[in-house]
RNA sequence: GCAGGGGUGGCAGAGCUCGGCCAAAUGCGACGGGCUUAGGACCCGUUCCCUUUAGCGGGUGCGAGAGUUCAAAUCUCUCCCCCUGCACCA
């Protein structure tokens, strides 16, 4: 075996000592390639290579395509995660020990990390140093981290422009929110880690017929108050008289208290549900009369604890005013109006998609749909809760999805669609209000026990990405960028369209403080999005020593947009006009064209606020050009995580396995977007793979060096057309195709044309070297030993890609090739076969004649595959072969004239003659001795059956 | 719920954009054989079903169903199922 360790490490402390990738402008065409700057609380483990390995490898091609392309890399500190690490150490946390502990970190450096910044520190180093042994081609004298003041001064002039813009607002907004600790709780906040849903409910107002206040009735189905027929209060709840702006509203006591996150609400009293009960309320929709009843189902605490009742399509509203019916209360005269009708492909009715198994009931009173889903499912007034709800959610499943309107307004028109307008003409007209609640089945309840509110926040900044004329330039932009894979393409356009608020500052976490609220950090996705933009000049200040005091207004405005010159910038901040200006030209020279690679998981965020940032901020010249996300990788079969214990530190992959065929597997493993899979019989087969390759190289000198023969124009048509295939795929970065090729592929080749007698060491050696240079990319330590294995000089890291002969594609002899194996496998079946007859019993056969189809029959066929009409070809003639042979050779391709292949244009004498080359390889292949001739001078009986594509075989037994 | 992406042989995963060399690449696994003291590695063959005493032929088949077509894994429609994301969080 190779040792790949060994290698590995010549090659990169070579290329540290060349410094090949520290770059600067040059006359070639400049671009950045970039991948998500990790985020430095955590090591890498194996997967983190993917999409590392992946910009490498693109970086690496684009040079070998005479492009300046540059790769850099910074790292992410900013937010509240590594202050969260530091938390967990100092509490002794078991669970973040032991995984700090599988990726061998010792305790003395844990015992340090209470400290944010040593723990920022720590795995930046440890990155970086991962990232070399990988053999990224990075320039690292332009890395950076998201914390240091430099990086805050561009995100500080990004901020001020981003206000200037009108694109900075103060505003509301809806956030799960904890009232004990007073902050806003994400994911990451709650008891077992679930999101707050929040979600909008329409409080449509009815007016208390004996006074100006209100009942506030919360409802997720505004469309329904054509049906309305009561209002519901739960009579063992509180209620109060509250004010909000300036009407007053009868809303359940929890409600109200809950609300007052959301509005200036104000409780003016108490009323009891006794006193609600005796009022009738008026409908806003056609003023009528309705009355209040007792709903024994309605909750407090959820939206108002007033409900407007629609017993015909709500099965809990149904059942209240059944039970109540039941228990001799006394009830008006109600009408149950059917409001919608479900039409699915025809059909008509409730049920439409529930299969027969879920049925447990026939559906009676189709007339009041509330009634028939409870029919439906064999419950009725005296069921469980729990089953009236089953109930609901199908109703409202089937409604929601199939439901037309047959009255109001909006008459005919889906029910999603009624229900948006009429809740919007509701709330237009002031008979209504959005009210927001936490739709999740459970409370959210807070780390510090209190449970969760929504709650309106105001006066907090936000990124306004809802803004209509940035929304449309960003979306713009996007169709002129490059998206891979594709096929999210639309997910970008998805995401861009839902984006709306962004907040843009926080309390907690490390970062840059926010200009217009000193108290606060800018929210740490928003303080990176043009961050790559510094890749192009940062060393640049570095090394002329530009303090970050001096990186004022003016040096952004100048180098990221144009603004004064260079000698203006210098009077303003004091920094060498000189330095200012390459700073500028440098921008322009690298960000003009890039490609910026991440995993999938950033596509609806942070690349998305990407692109919207660099049409705002920065010049046309330079906004993104390309974004290329890959999928995760998965360990045999598994996902890696923490609770499977199944994650294998970067560190151990490279000693284990060696960075080339690490960055084989996952780099060109499989396709961008789908997961791939890391297995130790994949990567073996890898290694193995390199090693065949490696022997192929260092055996060269060994081989011949005679005249090409027909094996030898076989392996320079491979090649060629090979490298077509390979620059193709890469050019579409299609890396699985163009690897498949250029490595799994090429290794089967040089097997076969070793195994076909090929031994020319020019031929070898030629192949070889345009292998190298394709694979360059990928296992770039290796092919660096090939290259110096081949006598050259220079780096392969700095070589041409390999150039693509068309004359040396040779159809012909490709075609000979694949008929030879083709018959090598056709004698073995017929061998095996004709064993059995008795008359070969005991026999071995004593020569394969292989009979070569007469010159015509290729000339017919291929006239054939050419007009793929027999009577055309009939009427053709060839070398006087008279019409009846003619059609008896024509007629069998009748059934399957469509699929008739062509085949190269190859002479009976050639082909012969290149079968004859290739004998001695066929003969080692079946294990009996070969005789090849042509149809026309053969006496076997079978020579007629010989075909174009098909020689025919005869065997004689000995 | 909304949005996006998928459902292919024992598994993973191509192919489907441009319907026809597709019974379907490639890899893994499994089985048989070779090589080895043995194992690993490596090499050869087989791996949907049936049939076949000369390489053939037939059937079924790419989530389900229907359609378009001379021809569909590939196009259209309907349905079922799975995965991912859904915001103050990196």
């Amino acid at each position: 075996m190779v040792d790949s360790k060994k290698i590995e490490s010549k090659w990169q402390k070579a290329w540290a000592e060349a410094k090949i990738f520290e770059l600067e402008p040059s006359d070639k065409p400049g671009v950045l390639v970039t991948a998500a700057f990790p985020y430095v609380n955590t090591p890498q483990h194996i997967g983190h290579l993917r999409t590392y390995g992946i910009a490498d490898a693109y970086a690496r091609y684009l040079r070998m395509r005479g492009k300046n392309a540059l790769f850099a890399m910074g790292f992410h500190a900013t937010g509240t995660p590594i202050i969260g690490i530091a938390k967990r150490i100092a509490n002794k946390d078991r669970s973040l020990i032991e995984e700090l502990r599988t990726f061998h970190i010792p305790e003395s450096d844990m015992a340090k990390m209470t400290e944010p910044s040593f723990i920022a520190d720590y795995f930046t180093n440890e990155i970086e140093v991962g990232m070399k042994r990988s053999g990224l081609s990075v320039d690292w004298r332009r890395k950076f981290v998201s914390t240091e003041p430099l990086y805050s001064k561009m995100v500080e002039w990004q901020f001020e422009r981003l206000k200037e813009l009108g694109y900075l607002v103060q505003g509301r907004h809806p956030v799960g929110w904890c009232p004990n600790e007073n902050n806003a709780v994400g994911q990451h906040d709650t008891k077992g880690d679930v999101q707050p849903e929040i979600e909008q409910l329409t409080m449509v107002l009815f007016k208390d017929t004996a006074s100006d206040s209100y009942f506030g009735c919360s409802t997720y189905r505004p469309e329904t108050i054509y049906g309305v027929t009561n209002i519901f209060v739960n009579e063992s709840a509180d209620y109060v008289v509250a004010k909000i702006g300036d009407r007053r509203l009868y809303l359940a006591k929890q409600s109200a208290e809950l609300m007052k996150y959301q509005f200036e609400l104000t409780i003016e009293g108490s009323i009891t549900a006794k006193e609600l009960l005796s009022k009738s309320a008026k409908s806003p929709i056609d003023g009528s009369e309705i009355p209040v009843l007792p709903g024994y189902f309605v909750k407090p605490d959820v939206g108002t604890g007033v409900v407007m009742s629609v017993p015909s399509h709500a099965p809990f509203d149904y059942v209240a005013l059944k039970r109540l019916e039941n228990s001799g209360y006394p009830l008006p005269k109600m009408e149950f109006r059917k409001l919608i009708e479900i039409e699915k492909a025809g059909g008509k009715g409730v049920g439409l998609s529930v299969d027969e198994s879920a049925r447990k009931g026939s559906v009676a009173h189709p007339e009041v749909p509330a009634l028939a889903y409870l029919e439906l499912f064999g419950t009725n007034a005296e069921s469980t809760d729990d089953a009236i709800e089953f109930a609901t959610k199908a109703a409202y499943r089937e409604e929601s999805r199939w439901g037309v309107m047959l009255v109001g307004k909006y008459k005919g028109k889906g029910e999603p669609e009624a229900r948006d307008l009429i809740k919007a003409d509701l709330i237009s007209s002031g008979d209504a209000i959005a009210l927001y609640v936490l739709a999740n089945p459970a409370p959210v309840i807070c780390r510090c026990g209190t449970r969760a509110v929504v709650r309106i926040v105001d006066n907090q900044w936000f990124i306004n990405y809802g803004d209509k004329g940035w929304k449309e330039k960003a979306k713009a932009h996007l169709k002129s960028m490059k998206i891979y894979p594709e096929k999210l393409r639309k997910t970008y356009e998805n995401a861009m369209d839902w984006i709306e608020m962004r907040a843009a500052e926080r309390a907690q976490g490390l970062g840059t403080r926010f200009p217009f609220n000193r108290d606060h950090i800018i929210e740490p996705l928003s303080d990176s999005t043009i961050y790559m933009s510094l890749y192009s000049f940062i060393h640049i200040l570095r090394s002329n020593g530009v303090q970050p005091d001096s990186l004022k207004r003016e040096f952004f405005d100048y180098v990221y947009i144009g603004k004064g010159t260079p000698d203006t910038v210098e009077k303003a901040t004091g920094i060498s006009s000189m330095v200012v200006k390459r700073c500028r030209d440098s921008l322009l020279y690298w960000y003009g064209e890039n490609s910026n690679h991440s995993g999938p998981d950033l596509v609806t965020n942070h690349l998305i606020m990407y692109i919207f940032n660099h049409v705002a901020l920065l010049e046309p010249d330079v906004w993104p050009k390309q974004i290329v996300t890959n999928g995760f990788v998965n360990y045999e079969g598994q996902k890696m995580s923490k609770s499977l214990g199944n994650i294998i530190p970067l560190m151990d992959g490279l000693d284990r396995f060696g960075a080339d065929p690490m960055r084989m597997l996952e780099i060109s493993g499989v396709d961008l977007d789908t997961e791939t899979e890391f297995s130790n019989d994949a990567i073996n087969g890898i290694i193995s793979r390199i090693d065949f390759l490696y022997k192929t190289v260092a055996s060269l000198d060994s081989m011949g060096g005679n005249a090409l023969k027909s094996v030898d124009y076989w392996l320079y048509s491979k090649l060629n057309s090979k490298i077509e295939m390979v620059s193709q795929a890469m050019e579409a970065l299609s890396l699985k195709t163009a690897y498949k090729e250029a490595f799994y592929n090429t290794v089967s080749e040089l097997k076969q044309y070793s195994e076909m007698g090929g031994t020319n060491q020019i031929a070898v050696r030629d192949f070889m070297e345009a292998v190298s240079l394709m694979v360059a990319p990928v296992m770039p330590h290796m092919a660096e030993e090939f290259w110096e294995m081949l006598g050259k000089q220079r780096f392969i890291a700095k070589e041409q890609w390999p150039a693509f002969d068309r004359d040396m594609v040779n159809p012909a002899i490709e075609f000979m090739v694949d008929m030879a194996s083709g018959l090598v496998s056709d004698t073995a079946n017929i061998v095996e076969l004709s064993s059995k007859i008795d008359a070969n019993r005991g026999r071995k056969p004593k020569l394969v004649k292989v009979i070569v189809a007469n010159d015509w029959k290729h000339k017919a066929y291929r006239a054939l595959a050419d007009k793929r009409k027999i009577s055309d070809v009939m009427q053709m003639k060839f070398d006087g072969v008279d019409q009846q042979s003619l059609s008896k050779f024509l007629a069998p391709f009748a059934k399957r004239i469509n699929s008739i292949v062509q085949i190269p244009d190859i002479g009976t004498e050639s082909a012969v003659n290149m079968l004859g080359e290739m004998r001695g390889y066929i003969e080692k292949r079946v294990g009996f001795p070969v005789a090849i001739e042509i149809e026309s001078a053969s006496k076997s009986a079978r020579a007629g059956r010989a075909m174009p594509d098909k020689p025919s075989i005869d065997i004689e037994w000995g």
